[in-house]
DNA sequence: AAGAGGCCCTGATAGC
DNA sequence: TGCTATCAGGGCCTCT
């Protein structure tokens, strides 16, 4: 599911949500998630303050009172519920589920605050939870990662030489986190298709003006995702309870079949699997 | 070193 | 209706 847009708006939502609030009690129901979760990870969380609440790539970064850091990823299914004791009232917050209510099966985690509580919940068990106990260290567990799409330095020069020489396609690089971080299934066809250029096309044979494209792009479509609250191909929900809408903004993802809707263009939207994902595209005006 | 492919899981949907 | 097969937004691991 969440891809760097999505993660962003959780990210939002849990610093409205839980920044500066006090864990009371946490209860882990099941600890194999992705990653086994730690026998330390609730006596870790107890009585410490979450100060704020970042986002790397894909990851959630809880600060936590004392200097240590609890990284959350939300692997394929992975939701956030946030539920309000004193009014009694359920609300969910960050869910990609399309019930207003928290789903019955697989909450593994709750983190429980004075007046609320934060619930994962994760069918597939894809995501996880890390505690990370220093700065150091947490700047070691995503050294190697590739730079986000916004950073400066993620520019033409950077993609020309990481590109030099690399016979794989596009599209599997779009996806490779050590190349470009945050970036998933459905944005790097959507990224690939602005940028007119064929998923399957090597790297190696990109050159500069196609290097910039694809800078470009990336951060076009990522800022649009997130500016519309993430995409839902379920009923993705944010913290004000409304729902993100960049799905109906998909230009190949989910249209195989479909016209393009390029101007001038007679293309069909095709799906392939490349790297063993399904990959979209335009057969016509994507070279 | 780089690239291809498998695997971890459950649930929704398609096809018979 | 009820079975089985396929597929899903991620990332890590192994093998060549």
């Amino acid at each position: 599911m969440p891809e760097l847009p999505e993660v962003e708006i959780v990210k939002q939502s849990l610093n409205k949500n839980i920044s500066s609030k006090k864990v009371k009690k946490v209860i882990v129901r099941n600890r194999n998630l992705r990653l086994k979760v730690p026998l330390i990870f609730e006596k870790y969380l107890q009585n410490r303050k979450i100060i704020k609440v970042e986002r790397f790539s894909k990851y959630l970064i809880l600060y936590l009172s004392g200097g240590g850091f609890c990284l959350i990823h939300l692997g394929m299914s992975g939701t956030i519920h946030i539920i309000n004791k004193k009014k009694k009232s359920l609300y969910t917050n960050a869910s990609f589920y399309n019930s207003p209510l928290l789903p019955k099966n697989h909450n593994h985690i709750e983190i429980i605050f004075e007046n609320l509580k934060l619930v994962y919940n994760d069918p597939r068990r894809f995501g996880f939870f890390q505690i990370i106990k220093n700065k150091t260290d947490l700047i070691k567990r995503f050294e190697k990662f590739g730079y986000e799409p916004f950073d400066k330095n993620f520019n033409s020069k950077y993609v020309l030489s990481f590109f030099k020489g690399k016979e794989k396609n596009l599209k599997k690089f779009l996806i490779d986190q050590s190349f470009i971080s945050g970036i998933g299934n459905i944005y790097a066809s959507e990224i690939l298709y602005l940028c007119k250029i064929n998923p399957n096309k090597k790297a190696k044979l990109l050159n500069k003006n196609e290097c910039d494209l694809l800078v470009i792009n990336s951060r076009k479509v990522l800022l649009r995702a997130i500016r519309k609250g993430g995409s839902s191909i379920k009923d993705f929900k944010n913290i004000d309870g409304n729902s993100g809408s960049f799905q109906d903004n998909f230009n190949v993802y989910f249209r195989e079949g479909l016209n393009c809707k390029r101007d001038k263009c007679k293309g069909k939207i095709k799906k392939k699997i490349i790297s063993n994902r399904s990959t979209f595209f335009c057969n016509s005006c994507q070279k």
